[in-house]
DNA sequence: ATTAATAATGGTAGCGCTAACATTTTGCTG
DNA sequence: CAGCAAAATGTTAGCGCTACCATTATTAAT
């Protein structure tokens, strides 16, 4: 049997709650008898009962964390942000991916408050209804990342429309007239919808089309390089790609540069994020960097101020994103 | 204040226990009264508390896994494999970095420990002394991943110094003779050192020299990059590199894409992961693919047999690798 | 020294659930 | 329909810890 705060008590001639005070509080114990008490638990080998100190005080030091995926480096960034933050003030992250289906997130949400987490994180700002139901009751601090929006509570995000705009107002000031976003799958990554919605209004202003490919899969390179072909087949006249990530838009840069398709000159090619890879190909990406790690370090730190009731300023959080213009587009 | 299972007792007019019997073995509980409970449960707006019945059952259902970092693809692919099987069986995962730091790896073990984690996983088979030590003692599963050994309880892996030997044989076959292998910093990712024993075993064999190039910091693409150049001054016989992993290599070759360096012409470019990027590159890296999903899905399968008191055929699982011969080398 | 204030420590109860055993109900046989 | 085994449900106690309040020790001020 693991030893208890008891069997520690014991050893260290005092009662069990000055244990729990060396454990929780230490500067309220005399060092004389903290002393006592952690060479007490040296020799006893006490491993603390996380469980039942989250069970007694009510309060567990996990934080719900739901991505919508984690085969996304978007989001992997994201939650090392996050996890730099949380562990460093000693909160504990429960991790889950809802493989983009808000119905799995509304399970996942459930199974989380079970923990009684101090906080959750979740992703965007569209739930499903019992889902936003149940994030609306709860007590605890919610932050809804990512995007920015009508938010529950704590909000971090970007600002996807304009993100979108600002790319097709890069595009259209490069003389593109024929400009079709390519996404993989905008039902599910709906934000990638936004980026388009303001893509296309920019460009239905200037009085021209906005043809929109959904490749209809969550893919990455291959893809991106299935999609450029796609697009030089279909759209004849299109001179230029807005893609909704970095991972399609390199996808189809090292497919065009195998296939000795030339970029920009005969299709200009341009993503959304800033991945790492995007400066290293020929022609570099054109692209839309977001803090995604600055993202989950601000809401860790948001997180932690409400729970420990801190005031915070706003509420809302714009992180900004920034155009990397490159030789591709 | 959230409902109790007293509550959802009361409203049902069934004892607690059955309440609880409901939630984890509904099969032993007639279905009207299972209803009737199921009913009472919506009605009241029970939200299971995880953390009070772990504790009376002595079992968390999480699973602590701990990963040398998060930044890195392969690890996130290993954990995709852990979560999907994990998940599925309702375990939750405890998910930490230690940042390739044995010091950490062990303050981490301890933290999980008070958690009461249902089974370990862990990075590796180097830990110290301390870490060790409590690993051993521990009477949860403990599973130790990625590599071969010698273990302390359940092992998945893939045999490191082979793969080495098995790109070393390879290069050697193309007619190399002045092979560089280029690491990012071994004494960290050890894993790298190990497959450098076996290329330098190799080649030593063969009456060759082994040079090893440690760049000195955990990068990716930049650190392939500034490799190729360092490799090109300083080794100007060398005919071929081994980069310790794809992140290098996909540097190097982009770097060589981007400069001009014919390769495999000037240079060939070997990697080891298998990662995508590799097959969408030109040339085509040469590699050694790694099936990390599955090591994640295999660790799980076999921490979950081990919970729940299965016997397992061996504890040691060779998921093996496989050489994914491009045109780069 | 005496008192009043503060600091340090302790006792008790209970967090919400489940294990273990006890009891009741049900279904079935003859 | 008695009698019995099996199924279903209930009772009690306790998991290991901390909140809350009570008590005792220490310090400072007069």
């Amino acid at each position: 049997m693991q030893p208890t705060i008891a069997d520690v008590a014991m050893e260290a001639r005092v009662s069990a709650i000055t244990v729990s005070r060396v454990l929780n509080s230490p500067d309220v114990v005399r060092p004389a008898t903290r002393a006592r008490v952690e060479a007490a638990i040296d020799k006893v080998g006490y491993v603390r009962n996380m469980l039942a100190g989250s069970l007694a005080s009510a309060s567990s030091r996990f934080i719900a964390v739901i991505v919508p995926s984690l085969s996304n480096i978007v989001f992997i960034e994201v939650i090392n942000g996050l996890q730099s933050e949380f562990e460093r003030q000693g909160y504990q992250i429960l991790l889950a991916n809802t493989g983009y289906d808000l119905d799995r997130e509304c399970q996942l949400v459930r199974t989380f408050l079970g923990w009684s987490p101090s906080a959750l994180v979740v992703t965007g700002l569209r739930h499903n209804d019992a889902c936003q139901r149940i994030l609306s009751e709860c007590d605890s601090p919610i932050a809804e990342i990512m995007e920015l929006g009508d938010a529950i509570d704590l909000n971090i995000g970007l600002d996807h429309p304009e993100a979108g705009r600002c790319m097709a107002r890069y595009l259209l000031g490069k003389g593109h007239r024929n400009i079709v976003y390519v996404a993989a799958q905008v039902a599910r990554d709906y934000r990638a919808g936004l980026r388009y919605d303001g893509h296309r209004e920019v460009l239905e202003a200037a009085g021209l089309r906005a043809p929109l490919l959904d490749m209809g899969q969550l893919g990455q390179f291959e893809t991106g390089a299935q999609a450029l072909d796609r697009v030089l087949a279909d759209y004849p006249d299109a001179s230029a790609i807005h893609f909704a990530n970095d991972d399609l838009a390199a996808g189809a840069l090292l497919h065009a540069q195998r296939q000795g398709i030339r970029v920009p000159e005969t299709i200009a090619i341009a993503g959304f994020n800033g991945l790492p890879i995007g400066q290293h190909v020929t022609p570099r990406l054109t692209t839309i960097t977001s803090p995604r790690h600055r993202i989950g370090r601000l809401a860790a730190e948001q997180v932690i101020a409400r729970i420990e009731g801190r005031a915070l300023s706003s509420n809302q959080t714009d992180v900004s994103f920034e155009l990397a213009i490159g030789e591709s587009a």
